[in-house]
RNA sequence: GGAGAGAUGGCAGAGUGGUCGAUUGCGGCGGUCUUGAAAACCGUUGUACCGAGAGGUACCGGGGGUUCGAAUCCCUCUCUCUCCGCCA
């Protein structure tokens, strides 16, 4: 969330930015100020009664040392009169606090000044793309490629489980795991470190990323233990520094997970559900990162520049797009997302969306660092990145690798898989 | 799941109703000494909020209560440890 000091300070520039995402913020932020002075008033008031109570306090106790029994009761009736009203402010201080707070989460992320307005993904530019395009004709898409070649099997998820479960099998499993040590090892390789998170995690955890209160739809809930499975390794790794106070010198702080990930997908229907392009569990190698304020943008860039290694290394054609305000997430300042080429749907799939969030989450996760010698704590930028999540690549790998004899397995997938060729 | 013990500052560990934001040790930072280092010695060392400042307020796992006053007493929740049971 958004400062009190960014929006005390920066009303109209708070306003104007949030426009490029298409959200009015004129009433939230003129609530938000209002609220924020009623507090500091209500604080000074009820700071003030304390006080005067604690010395009365203090002094009875002096006084009852003394034996005074008398002038002691005195000032003890002195303070009931005290309590009601301190009972009173800080009855008021509460309520107020949380119709802020309240407030506060209701605002997204300021998006970067060079994010353009838009409304939907039709507004999104490219800013970089590679690779070749495929020229198969009848191509087989890859939930008809998956049959044939017996990798993964729809029905028999949705026997177990329910749709968007899928069973992989055999060269089809095998393919998903060479994928995930892939993507692991050329993250250590590029100075991430691993971490193996849980897939379940609190609810602090989902407010600390931003995931609560606004999605919660999204998350399957376990309600005998209030826990909520993550719908990326990004929940619980960054809030691995919730609370943590670093000093610049660590800066930045760079973890890779691999995690399932669950996801809800209220909602979702049709050809974007179709085989591997949508599903309720699926795989995820998460680059997280934890930046200076001054440098995240670079962070940005040096994410964005590896996710490209990967899908260059696997061979598939890519591009970047810059989304627009209104494509962006509530959490997001810049966000670029990934996508490569499918032959057989003949349409480009997300496979990667890398974001700076600036101090948004930080600012909830109270997650801060030092100057070398500094006195005072500032709130740190996170980042993060899918590199890469599985399914729209396997889609992707699958459907454009395909000829008579089997499906072609990239060069460099091949020491982690031990074949070469499906068939 | 049953029984018991515990949760205090970066860490260790005192503190069982008043001047305790908290003794002390270690660690960290600064200094003296030294050619340099170590040792020794001296000083310093939590976070947030309000305030122009002086200063004030809150925080001893979370929440509630008793009391003029709570780290300290009571209730409750969570977590950790030990033993028993069960178990990948």
């Amino acid at each position: 969330m958004l400062t009190l000091k960014q929006i005390q300070e920066n009303k109209q520039e708070v306003i104007e930015r949030l426009k490029v995402k298409n959200f009015d913020a004129t009433a939230i932020v003129d609530q938000i100020i209002h609220l924020d002075n009623q507090r500091k008033v209500t604080q000074a008031k009820s700071d003030q009664l304390l006080a005067e109570t604690n010395a009365l306090s203090k002094s009875i106790g002096l006084l009852l040392k003394e034996g005074k029994a008398e002038e002691a009761n005195v000032s003890k009736e002195k303070t009931a009169a005290l309590k009601e009203q301190i009972k009173e402010e800080t009855t008021l201080l509460e309520t107020t606090e949380k119709a802020l707070q309240a407030a506060l989460v209701q605002l997204p992320n300021l998006p970067h000044t060079s994010v353009q307005a838009g409304k939907s993904a039709e507004d999104n530019i490219t800013v970089r793309e590679g690779g070749q395009m495929p020229t198969l004709t009848n191509a087989l898409p890859h939930w008809d490629l998956a049959k044939k070649y017996d990798l993964i099997d729809f029905e028999l998820g949705v026997k177990l489980t329910g749709a968007g479960f899928p069973v992989y099998k055999g060269k089809g499993a095998k393919l998903q795991r060479a994928l995930i040590n892939f993507f692991l090892e050329e993250a250590i390789a590029a100075g991430y470190q691993e971490v193996m998170p849980p897939l379940m995690v609190n609810e602090e955890s989902g407010f600390g990323t931003g995931n609560l209160p606004d999605k919660e739809g999204q998350m399957y809930y376990v309600e005998v233990d209030k826990l909520y499975l993550i719908p990326t390794a990004e929940v619980p790794v960054t809030n691995i520094y919730r609370d943590v106070i670093l000093n610049a010198s660590q800066l930045p702080v760079r973890n890779c997970a691999y995690s399932a990930c669950f996801r809800r997908e209220a909602g979702s229907y049709g050809k974007d559900v179709r085989g591997l392009n949508r599903l309720h569990q699926f795989d995820k190698v998460e680059i997280v990162q934890v930046a200076h304020p001054d440098k995240s943008y670079e962070t940005l860039e040096g994410m964005v520049a590896h996710v490209q290694t990967l899908v260059e290394k696997l061979q598939l054609p890519w591009r970047i797009l810059r989304l627009c305000g209104g494509d962006m997430s509530f959490t997001s300042a810049m966000t670029y997302d990934f996508e490569v080429y499918s032959a057989a749907q003949e349409r480009w799939l997300e496979v990667s969306s890398v974001s700076n969030f600036e101090s948004f989450q930080a600012n909830r996760l109270k997650l801060r660092f030092k100057e070398d010698g500094g006195k005072k704590a500032q709130l740190a930028h996170t980042l993060n990145g899918s590199a890469l999540a599985l399914p729209r690549i396997v889609a992707a790998l699958l459907e454009n690798n395909q000829f008579e004899g089997g499906i072609r397995v990239p060069e460099v997938l091949v020491p982690f898989c031990g074949f070469d060729i499906i068939s």
